[in-house]
DNA sequence: CAGCATCCCAGGGGATACTG
DNA sequence: CAGTATCCCCTGGGATGCTG
């Protein structure tokens, strides 16, 4: 019995129930807030520089204007980004990040990177697969 | 003309169009692979050390049988996890990431590093809320 | 325990056309 | 240029109940 209890304490200790679900928690927090296809591409490309509808559109593959229209709107709502009018020429609108924006920085950065390996673990597979053929 | 070119070089690096145009697909890869609510939190759980459908599910707060039951299936065809069937009693079964579904790893971790930040603010503005009101 | 079957729905997302 | 407005579809996802 002692015995027992003090295994259960061990594996506690090596994995925390606690911690685990704290962490499960902030996963799908974040998850919540930067979900579906197109939040992660948008804010990478204005932390690219791109500031204007036009630039950002044509920096994002496959994206249209409503939906980026629709999530610039959310993402300003959210404090993720500013919106400016030129007073000028009102047709002048500049989109830009603000800090907190940023640091979705390190999770973009590791999401490229594991793409880029994705696309040449792709390319050897299939290269492995010729050879084979 | 070598300044130049130094020049041009440097902010090729900062900025290469084609570096861009390939970091957005990688990124965009990325989020096609791992897109929707679950497969980022069962990777996450099976990385934890739990390889059977109940622990999974109770440790995935929201997810029920009929999504993990999918999602499960999806990503052993798509190679990311092993499932295991104890030929003694067929309803052991058991569930392990490969190798590869390692790789999501700082994925995950900076996600995870982010919501916590994230409850942190959420809770600091709140507070500061209150002092104010 | 490990899951499949069924029913159901919101809303994410696409295509296209139009406006100030 | 910077969006809106419609129309429409699909599917991710929820609820619930059942089986080997």
């Amino acid at each position: 019995m002692k015995e027992q209890l003090r295994a259960k304490k061990v594996k506690e200790v090596l994995s925390n129930p606690r911690n685990q679900k704290e962490e499960v928690q902030a996963l799908q927090d974040t998850i919540y807030v930067i979900g579906g296809k197109w939040k992660l591409p948008i804010i990478n490309s204005l932390c690219n520089g791109n500031k204007r509808f036009r630039d950002i559109q044509r920096s994002i593959p496959g994206i249209t204007t409503r939906m980026l229209s629709r999530e610039l709107k959310e993402m300003e709502a959210n404090q993720l980004l500013k919106r400016t009018v030129d007073p000028d020429s009102p047709v002048m609108v500049e989109y830009t990040v603000t800090s907190y924006c940023k640091s979705f920085g390190d999770i973009i950065l590791e999401m490229i990177k594991w793409g880029k390996q994705h696309r040449k673990k792709i390319r050897e597979v299939s290269k492995a697969a010729n050879n084979n053929g």
